[in-house]
DNA sequence: TATACTCGGACACAATGAGTCCGAGTAACG
DNA sequence: CGTTACTCGGACTCATTGTGTCCGAGTATA
């Protein structure tokens, strides 16, 4: 099993729109990350589709967040960027060969995707118990409150 | 984020495996699923590589499991078939861009990344609390026991 | 009205999973 | 004790999905 990589960029690029009120274009968070910018862009139009960041376009467009970041959970992104689907699909090979259970015994689901599920449910349920919000505050303490504010500046002015 | 389908097959691999003392052939398995044989061959191979199942060669050889089925857990299975690793790779992109935190300052992983993996720790801690036993206990309350008593004959026994 | 800048989706490439195959080894059998 | 038939084990090929790139449609600005 393996993560879209690019969660890891649109988790950052969420952190960093907490940081501006503005729209801040994609070439711009790109370059912050020193990361491929036509990548970039597909994230955050998974982003965008998703409902949690406002595109603008024209002159001085980019992207913000639509909702406040306390209100922007880890699961959120994560279904938005790496898909809604469930990461254990149930094949149903109980119903399959020579002992097939019969399709009347199988009102509830297998109990080997039962399992597996109840296990992703967990992961969910802590990934939609921290926020965005967390995750600058827990920056912050990390980095210091200067390099949030620094960046700050640098996505209000022009310069690269 | 999509899991590696063979998981689902080695997990009830393992659960037909509790029925039989005996070794069984990894065709007899193929055949009771219905499944590719060569195909379920490499997540048996993945099996007794971790552990898990011995492999016995020869005419009337085939797979047993090594430990009680009470003591297999689903973190076990996984953990063979789909690979040990997080499925979330931090890239540490945060010490890249114009500002890059300074190695210096990253003595702790990235804010990101330990949310992500307190996640996946969530998600392990489920898997963990699972074992072969209850999977088998829960297949004999869904399909009744006369299921299992057939598997365990017809494994016994010569014929397809 | 012209312009320059933005997003958005359509288009190639690469890596990983899915599936297949044949050879090495071993226990049973004559 | 030799033969045989059956087993596992790893090496190979194909399909799918993620990764990365590109150009065109649309809009606020000057």
């Amino acid at each position: 099993m393996k993560m879209s990589g690019g969660v890891e960029w649109a988790l950052h690029c969420c952190v960093v729109l907490t940081a501006s009120h503005t729209p801040v274009p994609a070439a711009k968070l790109a370059e912050l990350h020193d990361v491929s910018s036509s990548y970039l862009a597909k994230q955050l139009q998974s982003l965008a589709r998703a409902g949690l960041i406002h595109s603008v376009q024209g002159k001085s467009g980019g992207y913000v967040l639509t909702r406040a970041p306390e209100s922007i959970t880890l699961l959120d992104v994560v279904r938005a960027v790496d898909g809604p689907g469930p990461s254990f699909v149930c094949t149903e090979i109980r119903q399959r060969g020579p002992f097939a259970t019969p399709a009347d015994a199988c009102t509830t689901p297998c109990p080997v995707a039962r399992a597996m599920w109840s296990a992703e449910d967990a992961w969910r349920q802590a990934l939609a118990a921290i926020t965005i919000a967390d995750l600058a505050r827990d920056v912050d303490a990390t980095s210091g409150p200067e390099a949030l504010v620094g960046i700050q500046a640098w996505l209000g002015g022009g310069a690269g």
